[in-house]
DNA sequence: CTGAATCCGAATAGATACTG
DNA sequence: CAGTATCTATTCGGATTCAG
């Protein structure tokens, strides 16, 4: 798993990398902006992530203390995830990156193969 | 190397997170920011990005159009690396993102080990 | 000065099977 | 329902060497 390392934590750029490298990692957290979400409705979302690969993402960023893990201690286990004040702060970052990638789609049909 | 196919080009987010996925990738955006750079000159900014890395960084960047490569016919060589108008629409977002990982380090001394 | 080619180790993502 | 454990394939970054 990914670590941050004190000499990380030196450059912002190195920092803000780390914790957005993994590949649903945005996805992830934009699907949190309105509040917790079970694990399963979170997998149900994406098409294509599998089950261990979201539990992967999952502890990697709340091992950046980007998103929280609340368990409810029932039967059937229910385990809600929801974005940290940390993880909050990256909305309006968020919302330019959406935005960039929009304009990126439309100028760019000529860069997919 | 990496490609965007027509299917990521349906989510601003995979878009995004493909073009800014490599491990110096923001950093080099956010130093081309000023103007046109050399090769070498870029090399030299960054510690422990390796000639080799460099190269390939910058030949995915160009890939994805967000840099451009201005070759001078002499001796001996110049190249030059820029933004292209797709990779100067990133400030904002790069500004925001240095700011967030700025508050990060701020906040989570607690998080490195 | 700039860059291509190759090779290697580490890190991922995903498939599958098993558990409380 | 929400995980864990293990295995595999692929990718990625970096070192090294060679070339225009």
């Amino acid at each position: 798993m990914i670590q941050l390392n004190s000499a990380d934590l030196t450059c912002p750029f190195t920092t803000a990398q780390k914790v957005l490298s993994g590949k649903w990692s945005l996805m992830i957290i934009f699907h949190l902006k309105e509040g917790p979400v079970r694990f399963n409705d979170l997998l149900r979302k994406f098409d294509g992530l599998t089950h261990s690969s979201l539990t992967k993402q999952l502890k990697q960023l709340e091992s950046f203390q980007v998103i929280h893990r609340e368990v409810y201690h029932q039967v059937p286990p229910k385990v809600e995830y929801s974005l940290t004040d940390l993880g909050k702060k990256l909305h309006p970052t968020l919302d330019m990156l959406t935005e960039w990638g929009s304009e990126y789609i439309k100028n760019c049909k000529g860069i997919a193969r």
